[in-house]
DNA sequence: GTCACAGAAATTTTT
DNA sequence: TTTCTGTGAC
């Protein structure tokens, strides 16, 4: 390969199997990235040999897990080309700034708004985010007569995740419940309805769910007539984690590309952890089969970890039943051990992640190159508690979004009608917020939406029930205002101030704790002035909504504080610290409870494992509380002890260092005291005191 | 029809 | 702890 000299310069120090990759041809190519070597600095030099090659990055697609990991490769591969003669800061910002990077959804949105006119749809859809698509569902299901009592019929999010995961796997509805839904058979018929009507409600009201962005796109580039249009547009396309894509996503990189010409997908099939939402490892594996005549080339040596974590980690991961056997090693010869922290409780669980955060500060390494890992959002709860009390500011990653509570969904419902009115879902949602306005009213109102032309007219004429009397004609005006051309509707920090003075006194009736909520809205209002335009916002909030920061506030990435990471281990991808926690690395929460029924979830809850164990660069804690609080749920075995978890097998835990419970549980454990007495003797001694 | 309440059931991970 | 469903008062 000729190699031309700016080209070489930007190469520095990558080894020669990365070389390799950043230099490759346009026939496909594979990159087998095992945790930790340098993926990302791979596909930075990449993307930047290309740009400096010479393909415009406008005709460069960049496909990423996250917004998160967009951003970062962007920054990556924008220092890299600061090294080339006769590129300025401002030049190379312009260059990023064509670049189209994002994840599937996103790019599949704009790419929907750009040409979706050509199959139908009104570049004003609106996107709706799982809750929605769940009270869509919701709807349609009271609507069908499908709750009649008797038959057990799945509640709405089930029926979204058998749904979407017919669509995500290409896999038809029988085939799905027969394989994943047992339980569920009998409700065939009435899911085919309910689908087929939440399909048609869609279409009518210009609605897209998180699966339709990626159906739309496939039909797209899947069509002869339309295809050639967007395959024209892109010279390279490139896939980040791709052991966590699905059949449809592998369905549009075949239309974008049928031969894979100047496709680079990177991946580890080790970390394949979506498997819940329809991703299949066989992507990864079979790639050479889809796309013949690619090139495979594997990445081993390990930048991340000491050697003694990895000793551990590859250990862990040699235990799974199945995938490319590979073994990482590391220049970091020295180092401690993975530690294994048994524990009394989640008390104790938090009082030593509390300990040891602070002395790691202490040793000089501060909260924010720390984490705190875990595999369900609430398993974190209560060292979140202590942390408040300690005053440790932390921002967590995973569990409930901010855009997911329901308050913040009532006030975006103004501005998604004012956006596209004929999205009844947020009609109903606004409209049974007034008084004396329930689901059928609601209901009854957005019917007569349908049969004019704007709202104003099927509205404007209607008497409210008598409760709404007093808030009905300032719902209107609201409305008009919110409708009004932009110059009249003012900026979207003033539309959304309007709202909150709707919303407030009834949010006052509505909740409890109606201070925090309003402070939420007040948040809302203040990263309005991030967006231009309104659709803007709202499908930006619905494809990457923000993370919540300790205390409500929203987290702004500029932010330079030592801010601490708690995060689900799916948030986690990808990224790094030089000391991680993970919490309850027992049984039932890791592997989670939900898992133990089909051998291959297990296999995927083992990856889920060793993503966690792999995040670390220089230590690393496994906590294992021996008795977490649990719910009454929980049946015969709550007394018991809970067991490490079965990813570490006795012989591994001879390659740890164990630091044993504080309070020796036995002594604690009322199962293991036999009872002294009986209730009856415990009244008859109460019973003297009036006697 | 709406609203408030009570009891039962489900309860992971994310775009 | 939230979500769904049924019941009874207004």
């Amino acid at each position: 390969m000729n190699v031309s000299e700016p080209v070489t310069a930007l190469l520095g120090n990558l080894n020669p199997q990365q070389r390799k990759a950043a230099l490759h041809d346009d026939s496909p190519l594979l990159i087998v990235a095992g945790a930790g070597t340098g993926k990302t600095t791979t596909l930075a030099h990449r993307l930047a040999v290309l740009i400096a090659r010479g393909v415009p990055p406008r005709r460069i697609l960049l496909l990423t897990f996250t917004r998160r990991s967009a951003s970062e490769l962007q920054r990556r591969v924008g220092s890299l080309l600061a090294g080339l003669p006769g590129l300025t800061p401002a030049s190379i910002s312009q260059l990023l700034r064509e670049l189209w990077s994002g994840t599937f959804h996103a790019v599949g949105t704009r790419l929907l708004r750009q040409y979706g006119h050509l199959i139908g749809l009104a570049p004003g859809f609106s996107i709706l985010d799982r809750g929605d698509a769940e009270d869509l569902l919701g709807m349609l299901r009271t609507e069908l007569n499908l709750a009649e009592s008797g038959s057990r019929f799945p509640l709405k999010g089930t029926c979204l995740d058998i749904y979407s995961r017919c669509v995500n796997t290409q896999q038809s509805l029988s085939h799905v419940l027969a394989e994943q839904y047992p339980a569920q058979q009998e409700a065939l018929d009435g899911l085919k309805r309910l689908f087929q009507a939440y399909s048609e409600r869609k279409e009518v009201q210009q609605l897209l769910d998180y699966d339709d962005l990626l159906l739309f796109w496939q039909i797209l580039v899947g069509d002869p007539a339309t295809a050639p249009l967007i395959q024209s547009q892109f010279d390279n396309v490139l896939v980040d984690e791709y052991q966590d894509t699905n059949a449809l996503q592998l369905e549009i990189l075949r239309g974008l590309t049928p031969a894979g010409h100047g496709l680079t997908v990177v991946g580890d099939d080790a970390q394949a952890i979506y498997a819940f939402r329809g991703a299949t490892v066989r992507n990864i594996l079979d790639f050479p089969q889809h796309f013949p005549g690619a090139t495979l080339l594997p990445l081993e040596q390990n930048y991340r970890s000491t050697q003694p974590l990895l000793d551990v980690t590859n250990r862990v991961i040699a235990l799974a039943t199945e995938g490319h056997r590979k073994t990482l090693w590391s220049e970091r010869k020295e180092g401690s051990r993975p530690v294994l922290v048994q524990c009394l409780d989640e008390g104790e669980q938090a009082d030593f992640v509390l300990e040891q955060l602070f002395a790691r500060r202490e040793a000089g390494t501060p909260f924010q190159r720390q984490a705190v890992l875990f595999r369900a959002a609430h398993h974190s709860l209560m060292l979140e508690l202590e942390l408040v009390r300690r005053g440790i500011r932390f921002r967590k990653f995973g569990g409930l979004r901010f855009t997911e509570a329901a308050h913040i969904k009532d006030m975006l419902a103004f501005l998604r009608f004012a956006e596209n009115p004929r999205d009844s879902l947020s009609a109903q949602r606004m409209l049974q917020l007034i008084p004396g306005i329930g689901p059928k009213k609601a209901q009854q109102f957005t019917e007569q939406l349908w049969e004019t032309s704007d709202w104003l007219s099927a509205w404007g004429s209607i008497s409210p029930p008598r409760a709404a009397t007093l808030h009905w004609p300032l719902f209107l005006a609201l409305l008009r205002l919110l409708t009004a051309p932009p110059e009249k509707a003012g900026s979207l920090g003033t539309q959304l101030r309007h709202i909150r003075q709707f919303l407030a006194p009834l949010f006052e009736k509505k909740y409890d704790d109606h201070a925090a909520r309003s402070r939420d809205l007040e948040q809302l209002e203040a990263i309005a002035g991030r967006f231009d335009t309104r659709s803007r916002m709202l499908s930006d909030l619905t494809l990457d909504p923000p993370t919540s920061l300790q205390g409500g506030a929203v987290a702004d990435d500029d932010e330079d504080d030592d801010l601490l990471t708690l995060s689900t281990i799916h948030s986690a991808k990808g990224l790094e610290w030089d000391v991680v926690y993970l919490l309850q690395a027992t049984e039932g929460s890791l592997p989670s409870e939900f898992a133990l029924r089909d051998p291959a979830s297990l296999e995927e809850e083992r990856r889920l494992f060793y993503v966690a164990l792999t995040r670390a660069r220089d230590a690393l804690y496994l906590l294992c509380p021996q008795r977490v609080y649990l719910s009454s749920r929980s049946r015969t075995d709550n007394h018991g002890l809970i067991a490490r978890t079965r990813f570490l097998p006795d012989e591994l835990v001879l390659e740890l260092d164990v630091i044993p419970a504080r309070t020796e549980p036995g002594l604690q454990d009322q199962a293991d005291v036999p009872p002294v007495m009986s209730t009856t003797e415990v009244r008859g001694r109460i019973g003297r005191l009036w006697d």
